[in-house]
DNA sequence: AATGAATGAGAATTCATTCAT
DNA sequence: TATGAATGAATTCTCATTCAT
């Protein structure tokens, strides 16, 4: 709501990200947001929460992005695309928050709870396609654990590698996304 | 090594598992070895030692797995499904231990170091694969990723799921296994 | 600069001198100063730290007299004798800070260059005594070193003495400072 | 008594100086002593013993120097001198007890005792030269005080010193022993 | 006598949180 | 609302000492 709630947001992604959530000092996100550590509390109920609040934020943000998306008049597997471009995207756009969102997740339940609410999209847009003819019996399920593992390690790769080789980072995406896509359409057998 | 040793990896697979890294005392873990505080500094520099013994300690046993697949013979998709029953088997047995490995990796370099290794030996499985026809031109680096990262999606969601149903974490190992192994042979069109 | 700093000083003195740097707990420190022990590190680095001040804050006062003293219009001797005056009249006003200066300093880089300086105005002291014609040709250097230690013994006899008969304590420093003062004008042979 | 004892003086002397006391660990003492940790308790009460040790055996190796020096036939400013070199030339000979001799003083009350033991052989040696007229009427007591801290300060000066340049630190004691015994004799004043 | 693994009390330091201003 | 000094519980790690072998 308020403009300072977004200031520190902003400022403990910066922190949690360079720190990890325990050696990240509320003094610390207090400085980087340019506030006393006093007005933290007086905008999250206690350091856990701001994390939590990091969580749904951004989890609310991909959930509109899957709302608009399932709408869409596109082959599943286009939706698919859609979804690895998106995501791909945003790790290249915001390292920091990607990170805090693969590293720190057990320190929230917003994250399962907002994985979960993605995986349901997912899962739609596969069962779908099933229906509509595009794609074969899938356990929908199944695969929405999978393809979301996929991409997140992907991420994870592209967050690990691309500190040493920059250029060689979006190589990652642009390799994975064709070879996702390739699997999903022939398998790996010839 | 020593008998202690082993005993204190033991004490603090359980409590890392069920307290996560940082809140875990070295008290809490002393007290589950059943020895004193200073014993574990007797076997181990300090607590994120113990951490990192954690992860060599499973990842050398991942390895010599590796090793004596790779020589077996069978075709890559054989050798994929052992993988697979090999990670969801271990995750049944030490649910304990493959929470840490999922969960506190920020902590130690042991990991990443540990995942590249095995990450080598899928490569090699892939590569291997193409060379002898079985497979069609695939990027072996990223499939790799994606796999491991399927695999590790698979067992996060065991551990997530099974505490509440036991009976329905089997089965996502059987059904996750099943689609994989389809998705390989066929992708996911019809 | 703060007060607290300033209590936390006086308190260290206290608990320092009764149980020397290592015994001395900063919990007792604390607790002795009307604070809570995160306060001591509001205010200082560590427990070293603290005592760090104490020497620098000593050496400050002492260079301050030294200052002044060296502009006085006065002869060698009679600087000598306000210098011996000035010590022997410190230790008996806060003997508890003296004695962590003697007993302490092993702890502290503050002391060997406290003391150095202060050695360089006792040099310079003489050196101009032998200028202008007062004192014998010196190896100043050396002197100084002689004085400084015969100063500190005696301040060291005081505080160990003292602690039985207060009375005689003040003595030594009558005897003392006569005794110095003869050995600097006559020697010791008849 | 037996040769352990005499190994781990030797051993905690090097581990003392290096260290200080209260770093110094009875692992690391034993380590340089070669014998196991328990052996050190089969020799003494406690570390402070081994310290207490040092000090007793270092103020008897001087009071059999005192009680020999004594008797001799010599005037009291060749006897001072006497007691001048030979302090001089052991801390030389061992810079490392020294050191300890000199730092660590207040964990040991076997300092205060052998050092006013000694203080009396000066006192003595003053008053016969009094009684004998070689020496005007000093204050035996005090200047026995000034005469110790005038030596340990030389000592002290040579040890911060001859770190640095060792061939600086002979000459250290040359001008020392020179200088106060032209003090004793001269004065300071033309 | 010698050993050295085990002990556990003890201490320094950190840092989320509070609350008076 | 904003502040930031003060708090003190909590935690890691050390190391002198013991004692069964």
């Amino acid at each position: 709501m308020s403009d300072k709630k977004e200031v520190i947001r902003k400022a403990a992604i910066k922190i949690f990200s360079e720190q990890g959530f325990h050696k990240a000092t509320t003094d610390r996100i207090a400085e980087e947001a340019g506030v006393a550590v006093g007005t933290i509390y007086n905008y999250f109920e206690n350091k856990s929460d701001v994390l939590e609040y990091i969580f749904q934020t951004e989890y609310e943000k991909r959930k509109a992005f899957f709302e608009k998306l399932i709408k869409q008049d596109a082959s599943p597997l286009e939706k698919i695309r859609s979804i690895l471009e998106k995501h791909f995207a945003e790790v290249q756009e915001e390292p920091e928050l990607i990170k805090i969102i693969l590293e720190e997740r057990q320190h929230t339940c917003a994250d399962s709870r907002g994985r979960a609410g993605l995986r349901k999209f997912i899962e739609e847009i596969i069962s779908q396609g099933i229906e509509e003819g595009y794609l074969r019996d899938i356990d929908a399920d199944i695969l929405a654990v999978i393809l979301f593992g996929a991409i997140e390690a992907v991420m994870r790769e592209y967050l690990a590698e691309g500190k040493k080789q920059p250029e060689e980072g979006v190589q990652v995406f642009d390799r994975a996304l064709e070879e996702i896509m390739k699997l999903f359409l022939y398998g790996l057998v010839r």
